[in-house]
DNA sequence: CTGTTAGCGCATTCAA
DNA sequence: TTGAATGCGCTAACAG
């Protein structure tokens, strides 16, 4: 199947490689001459097969690759107004969970023939518009994006384009097109119920300068003060997130003279971080002080001790929102305008039943 | 800026939103009617104003604003020849040192006004044969690969399109067009000496099965050989590299019988799997057995012991092959056709000089 | 500084 | 089953 293609090199002109000159492409006429037929024949040989008769197919593959045509895609859906290019924005591509998703919806969308064009907005609304601008003038079937809060105007005139959308890592009833994700109000809830059920009552947090983040870190609060709690501090880093910025992160919490009983991180990569900066202290984890992560990465069960934290399904997200888009983009019925994939406590060892002197 | 688009409700329908029509699209023509000049007046207004009065271009903005125009990428770069679209391939994103480096690729493409087309091939050759021929049929302005090594016909193929072509992760003499990485050889090598140096004489690996780790794995075993020191055990993991993988492979090489003073590891994921098989199976890390990663992954240096590992510049490579390609691109000298990045030896806790009984 | 003409490479529509 | 004509939306090349 690919042997033909190697005796093209007679046929093109032998360049020079380094050389700049592009050598003119072939195109669909030269290859419907070379086989005597017209370029429509060729066109359907190579993309709608049942229209042609066999002899001609076969005629027109030789051809083509005897002369190592290569389609030119930019033409045909100028034409056929179908790219099958899939756009997707996430904030952030290293040491996040994003990468997973990215895998998922790049292995979902290759399956079925589309292709993925990547941008990250390093947690930039404007960015994230910018981009769009970008993105939209290649005429993407489907877009992808992470969050639900966008720049004003964004909404409106992704509607307008009317191509399909998807936004992930968050839930809202009422998505551009499609949301997939989790809702973080339920998480902030539910870590703080299981840590208030553990018995601590000093908490502060370690919350990466993310909206998605913050919007845990709100409703972990207002469930705290729903049980009398008030927490104690709270340190804002900056992404991008490294593990370093959850060490400066509680080294700061403690500088400032406050002595939690657990810090919730909003990644844990900075509760990695802040594992490390309580060992470099000699605070034993989890006596001392409590530790609770996000994202249940692969590493979390393996630090020592492993990381309580919350486990998404990133590559779920990734897979799902590839299929909802294939599923619109062809007119066949999504499975749903919001989906949940919802989330899992993880206990693990830096989480601990509080016991206090009475 | 952005404010003149938000009355374009007004001009456009208002279509309901879900429904799967797509609107036609504005083009170049409807702007240029209502600014009352030619299309290619528009045209230049927007993407190449020294060639026109100050007082065209603002009516030009206006319009397009007004209308909520969208140029079409597609239309433009089927007459231009240049897509400003960089296409990569990488063998695995999630868990893997290539995050970094497509991080790295895009953000330099990005700031370039670059877009970057991501593919996986999962370590295949075929796979990425294929995805190949799918991206130069979206005529992109440069291609990035992942190694040296390609199914037959590929380098050819890729001469013939003259496109500019980076390789990264590794080195040759003889490159496509551009090579950014390292010498596999001289890591096995370095690594073997480091060991030979700590007195450790029973070697043992956990390679996954991917081309350039096995040459490194190689290379060491070379060096090993020079020495007079036969390696005792392999086990190959077949990716994605995962940590359970290091897990395994410890376990079936204990299994098997060997003793390793120390095993080395073609990832420090895997590394950091040897590190907690070994502890669960009570073998003291270094004391008993000497662990060597490989990547310097951001949790190598705070695992317990941290993994002595080979520091490689992922976000570099990305970096530079970015550039090298957009200077080729625009005709720029480049920086050179082969750029070693060079590598660090990084020794942590997981390896130490062993002490033999007489 | 602005406009006219022509064509990029392909697939849709219609005809044979 | 195959072909001819036409246009997708844009810009290069040449006027003026």
């Amino acid at each position: 199947m690919t042997s033909p293609l190697d005796h093209d090199h007679d046929t093109l002109p032998d360049d020079v490689p380094g050389a700049g000159e592009r050598p003119k492409s072939i195109t669909l006429k030269d290859v419907a001459r070379l086989a005597g037929l017209s370029p429509i024949t060729v066109s359907r040989a190579l993309h709608n097969p049942k229209l042609v008769k066999p002899d001609t197919i076969a005629r027109v593959k030789e051809a083509a690759a005897a002369m190592g045509y290569i389609p030119n895609m930019l033409a045909g859906s100028l034409t056929t107004k179908r790219s099958r290019l899939i756009a997707a924005i996430v904030p952030q591509l290293s040491n996040s969970m994003f990468a997973e998703t990215v895998q998922g919806l790049n292995d979902e969308l290759s399956a079925h023939g589309y292709q993925l064009l990547l941008s990250v907005s390093n947690y930039s609304r404007q960015k994230e518009e910018d981009l769009l601008a970008a993105i939209l003038s290649r005429q993407p079937d489907g877009i992808v994006l992470t969050g639900i809060h966008h720049q004003p105007g964004v909404r409106k005139k992704l509607l307008a384009t009317g191509v399909p959308v998807v936004e992930t890592w968050d839930l809202t009833p009422s998505p551009i097109d499609i949301a997939i994700g989790f809702s973080q109000e339920r998480i902030g809830e539910k870590v703080a119920q299981y840590l208030l059920g553990k018995g601590y009552r000093r908490f502060a947090s370690i919350c990466a300068r993310d909206e998605r983040a913050n919007r845990r870190r709100l409703a972990l609060e207002a469930e705290l003060r729903l049980h009398g709690v008030e927490p104690v501090a709270t340190h804002m880093a900056t992404p991008p997130t490294v593990l370093n910025l959850g060490r400066e992160g509680l080294r700061a919490i403690l500088a400032a003279g406050h002595a939690p009983e657990v810090v919730v991180c909003s990644s844990d990569v900075l509760a990695q971080g802040a594992l490390i900066e309580a060992q470099a202290q000699g605070i034993a984890v989890p006596q001392q002080l409590g530790i609770m992560g996000f994202g249940d990465f692969d590493f979390a069960a393996y630090t020592h001790p492993p990381i309580s934290s919350v486990h998404i399904d990133k590559r779920a997200i990734g897979v799902r929102a590839a299929r909802s888009l294939i599923a619109k983009i062809e007119g066949r019925p999504p499975a749903g305008n919001v989906i949940d994939v919802g989330f899992e406590l993880v206990e693990r060892a830096t989480t601990r039943t509080i016991v206090r002197q009475p």
